[in-house]
Parts: C-alpha cells; structure tokens; sequence
RNA sequence: GCGUUCGUAGCUCAGCUGGAUAGAGCGACGGACUUCGAAUCCGUAGGCCGCAGGUUCGAGUCCUGCCGGACGCACCA
C-alpha cells in the first residue's frame, strides 16, 4: 500500500503546485513530504484521503474548491496524475481529494508482490542494530504472569523489527545476585537438608522459589534473618568458596528451571548477561564521571548526580565505600554493550514501575558524553491483572507462568475433545499448547504496552472474537481449503488466474487489508507497539471469513474464479502465518 | 506533598504524526448448519470520549486546571 500512498502524494503535491503557478502563487512549492494522507473512514469514499485544509492557506482557496478544481483538471486531461503503476481515479468529496484504486491492478500486484521472499517485510530500518534488552529475571523464585507480558513483549517486538529491515541482538540480563538471593539460600540451608529438586520432585526453579518464601518463616522463627542474609551477601562477595558453592547449585537450579520456560513459551535470546558478572562495571565510569565534573562527591562521601533542574532530584551513582549499585552497573553494561556491539539503538522491554530510573540512567549517559545515549529507549509496558483481583507476593495470589500455561493447554485439551476435534487435530498435546501459546501471547500483545491490563484466561481462548485462537482457526480454515483442493476437490486446477474476477466489494476489501501487511508491520515498528499488528491481524480474519462464506472457492462452476479464490486463499494463509509469527501465535494446519 | 501515567459502550479494549457520521470483541436480544470445518457467520440495541476552560478552519487526540485510579519518590533490584 505504501507504493500507492506514496505515488499518489508525489502526485498530488505536483498537482497542487501546478494550481499554485496557475494562480499566480509564485514560489509556492509543496513536497511530497507535507502532503498528508489517510484512509478514509468508510470504504465507500475511496481507498485513500487527501484532506485538503491544510493547503488551504497558502493557496487562498477553500479545501472544496481545491478539490473541485483538481478533480476538473483531471477529469479534463489537463493534468494527468495517475501514476502509471499505481492507477486509480480521483474524485472530490467536500473538502477532500479522495482516490479510488483501479481494482484489477491492485489485485495483480497483490497476486504478484505475495509471491516474492520480501513479502510481509519492509526496509525501513534498513540494516539498523537494534538491542532489545527483556525478562531479566530474578533467580530467586520462577517465573509470573508479569514476566510473560515483558517475555512476550519482548520476542515479538523483536521479531518485528527484524521484518521491518532491522539487525536484532535480544539480549538478557539475569539478575544473579544480591541480597534476595542470599535469602533463598538462608532459608535453604536451615530447611533444605541438603534435598535436591528431584528428591521433592519440583521444576528447579519452583524448588528455589519455595525456599524463597520460606524465607518468611524463618524470619518469624529467626529476628537475625535479615541480618544474617546480609552477612551471607558479604561472603559472597568475598568469595568465601562455601557460599559460592551453594549460591552456583542453587544458581543453576534456578536458571535451568527458567530457561525451560523460555523454550516453553518459544522465547529466546542471542545473549545472556550475568548480574554477578557485570555489577562491578560502571564504577570506573562513575568515577571518571566525578574527575570530570560531571558529579559530585556528596559531605557522604557518596558519589552524586543534580538533577534538579529536570526535576528528576539528586540520585546517588556510587557508594561511599565505593560499591556499585543498581543504576551503576546499568552505566557500565550499557557502555560495555556499545563498545561490543555498537548499535544504533537499544530498546529496554521494562515495567513501567522503573520509568523514573530510565530517564535517570540515560541522562547520566548522556552526559557522561555518549551520543548514543539519544537512542536508549524504555519501552515502559503496564501491570498485569486478573479478573480475581491484583497480584500479590505476601497474598500469595501471584499467577505462576508454569502453571498458567498447563490450565490454558489443560483447557484448551478439553475443548478440542468436546467438539470432537481429536482425531482430526493429529497431536492432541501439541496442538493444545499451542492455543494455549496463541491465547495467551495475542491476548497480552493486544493491550497497548503502557496500559495496565487485565487478563481474562477463559475470555482469552475463546475461539470467537477478538483472540489467538481465533486468528489460529482462520488459518487453519485456510489451509483446510488447500488441502482438499490438494486432495483433488474442486476444479481449480482446470483454470487459470484472474485479478479481474475480483471486482466485488468484499474481494477489494480483502485484497487491500492485504496490500496494508508491511505497511502495518512498519508502523508496529516504528511506535514499537505489537499491539497495532494485534489489531490487523483480527481484521484480516475476521475479513476472510466473511470473504469466503459468501465466495466459494472449490465449489464453484467456473474453474477460472476456482483458480482465482483460491490464489486467494494462498496470500492470506501466507500473510496469517507470517502475522502470527510475529505475534508469537503458533500458526496451525488444522485444530 | 512532588513526579510519571491512565480515564472512550454494562465489561475488556482500538482509534496511526489533530481531519469526514467515534470503532471492535465479550455480554444482551433476534436470526443462519442437505453445500469448502456452526470452534463459524449475520443482524439489533447500547457513547455529554472523566469534568471545565484554552489553542485551531477542525480536538477522543495538543495545552492548562480539577476529579478519579495506577505506579514511582532507597546508598533494593
């Protein structure tokens, strides 16, 4: 679509400039650039929008008499602005310049862009190098519900970049170390007697996190808990090699139980950054910092930055006894990330919570003299709810990510035997997990990032209205039709493809949602917001399948339209798939 | 208290850089299976876009104030 919007502003704007010589508006230049397009609210209008106030002004005419004249110039051949490849016809509409795209010829650039490697990807980002920094989780307990919004938030933005022509690095900064680790490990040693995770048969993250909470307890039973979790935190720091041994054992168990839920959810990362690794990073910088005037030493002998004049405060960069802090590693590993892999921008997939330490963090890198601190971006993403109620650690009422996604396969099983659905699904288990994938990725990418949201599991597997598994059955309906017509039905084979047998108003509809993929999954891009191709995606399908109710594609007289529906078909199976692989929806054969 | 952010249909949410009569899904009500999968589809009802000002030819969208919710205001991460 962006070939027609951007032909028909080229077009448009050499127009105006023609009425504006002959109107005596000597200089008056209008670029492409300025002119402004849009889509018209209903498709009866036209297929693109040009308002017209905004020229209004400088042409010292009313927006209806620019449209008037430059319809009458058209229409009269004195100026001809078509774009050759990209025809279309131009009428006014009030103060509005609409087009409306000679449909045969869209459609055969649909039929024939569809086949091409670069289908449902653009080139706007042209080979930048993008970070996206996401789940950085805690290794002392599994992973939430939480986790799984900025997981997925993470690996379909990711992905999305990449298709709109961009070099991605996913990277992943586990949070190894500190002091709630040190709990674990406390409550560990005085109730653990020495278990392993498969002696108490848990998953080795759920095995650390019980020891987490049990923390708690030995808190009540122990006033010198948090004490000693300190004084444990000190050893560990001095490498007393006992502790190390038990904080590497439960480390692992922790980390290893982790990962399986990355693979189960299909998330994945090109490199790990360990906190117990780089938290010394970032002091060297400060310290610089300070040389250079850039901060100050507090009467504390802490190492300060002013912000007042942001109204961001003064905030501590480095301690009195010269250890790092949270936001002093973050200094370091953004620095140590540049100076690897110098990227043209890093994306943070964080929770909004943390917004304040991001506009600290990129401002001290920013005057710390870094260019590319301009292009540090905290992609700030809202909480997550249940219709139940808030999620709370004390109440016990966070949502686990394990047992969430076995409830939705679970019931998603249930489902497919219901409707007698098992022998035709093939793999019952797989299939199950991947609605329950589909459910639950499309449910949270739906919401905008910022909001905060509620997640309604049942709501979210529903097979109508606005979900994953919704866009998985099209699919899969689509693909049905290419089976059976593999299979010998219908008589599609017998005919050849026709763009002009397209001419219905549902046929164009379909086929300019279509034509909008790659202009959709660059805009996604571009505001960093899966959500937008959420939306789109719904819209192709719930397009398609009022599309094909009404236009058979195998059971039809005449082989030619046979032929033509089902090329039809083909591009939106494609587009589907490459949709939801962005979406991080498995996209299914049948269900 | 200060800062950030959100407030659109009964519920959950869209509404691209300001543009034409504010849209979906769920729920409610009423319809459609001898024809490519009814896990679907079609129709109807339902809105002072939190409130009040302002900017503009034009505001759900931008600015200010107020009201309401969330989050933040550690030498924790």
């Amino acid at each position: 679509m962006e070939h027609y919007i951007d032909a028909w502003k080229h077009a448009l704007a050499s127009e105006l400039n023609s009425l504006a010589e002959s109107k005596g508006c000597a200089g008056l230049i209008f670029s492409d650039q300025e002119i402004i397009a849009e889509r018209p609210p209903k498709p009866e209008l036209g297929d693109i929008g040009f308002p017209l106030f905004v020229y209004s002004k400088k042409l010292r005419m009313a927006p209806r008499q620019i449209a008037l004249e430059l319809s009458e110039r058209n229409a009269a051949g004195t100026f001809a602005p078509s774009p050759k490849d990209w025809p279309g016809e131009m009428v006014a509409t009030g103060p509005y310049l609409n087009i409306f795209l000679d449909r045969a010829s869209a459609v055969r650039n649909l039929l024939e862009f569809a086949q091409r490697v670069e289908w449902g990807s653009s080139d706007a980002f042209n080979g930048q190098k993008i970070m996206v920094e996401f789940s950085c989780p805690n290794t002392n307990k599994p992973l939430h519900l939480g986790h799984l919004r900025n997981n997925v938030l993470g690996e379909s933005l990711s992905r999305i970049m990449k298709a709109a022509g961009a070099k991605v690095k996913k990277v992943n900064l586990i949070n190894d170390r500190g002091v709630h680790i040190c709990k674990s490990m406390l409550a560990y040693l005085a109730y653990g007697e020495g278990h392993t995770p498969a002696d108490e048969g848990l998953k080795s993250d759920h095995f650390v996190g019980k020891y987490y909470v049990l923390f708690n307890k030995l808190k009540e039973e122990d006033p010198k808990a948090e004490e000693k979790a300190q004084t444990l935190l000190q050893k560990w720091e001095a490498g007393d090699p006992e502790v190390m041994a038990l904080w590497k054992k439960m480390n692992d168990w922790a980390v290893n139980g982790i990962l399986a839920t990355y693979a189960r959810q299909r998330v994945s990362f090109d490199e790990f950054h360990f906190e117990h690794e780089t938290y010394k990073l970032g002091k060297k910088e400060v310290l610089d910092g300070l040389e250079r005037g850039v901060f100050y030493r507090g009467e504390d002998g802490a190492i300060w930055i002013d912000l007042e004049e942001l109204g961001l405060g003064k905030k501590v960069l480095l301690r009195k006894d010269g250890t790092s802090i949270y936001i002093t590693q973050d200094i370091g590993t953004a620095i140590m990330r540049h100076e690897t892999w110098p990227f043209d921008e890093l994306v943070y997939v964080v929770a909004s919570e943390q917004q304040y330490h991001f506009k600290v963090l990129f401002e001290v890198l920013k005057r710390l003299g870094y260019s590319w601190a301009e292009r540090l971006y905290h992609l700030s993403y809202g909480l997550v709810n249940l219709p139940s109620g808030r999620m709370k650690t004390r109440e016990g009422t966070v949502v686990d990510a394990d047992d969430l996604i076995d409830e939705l396969s679970e019931l998603a099983a249930k489902e497919i035997a219901e409707k007698g659905r098992a022998d035709a699904v093939g793999n019952l288990d797989s299939v199950s997990e991947e609605i329950a994938l589909g459910a639950l990725h499309y449910f949270l990418l739906q919401v905008s990032p910022i909001k905060d949201m509620l997640y309604n599991p049942e709501q979210s597997l529903s097979f109508t209205g606005d979900t994953g598994p919704y866009i998985q059955y099209m699919g899969a309906r689509a693909s049905s039709i290419i089976r059976k017509h593999e299979a010998g039905e219908g008589n599609a084979s017998l005919g050849s493809i026709s763009p002009s047998l397209f001419k219905g108003n549902a046929d164009w509809t379909l086929a300019r949602m279509l034509l909008e993929l790659s202009t959709t999954i660059e805009q996604a891009a571009k505001n960093k917001d899966p959500s937008l191709l959420a939306g789109y995606a719904h819209a192709l399908s719930s397009e398609f399948s009022a599309w094909y109710r009404d236009n058979p594609v195998l059971n039809n007289e005449d082989p030619n339209v046979s032929a033509s529906r089902l090329e039809m078909v083909r591009v939106v199976k494609k587009s589907l798939r490459i949709v939801s692989e962005l979406l991080c929806v498995p996209f299914l054969e049948a269900m």
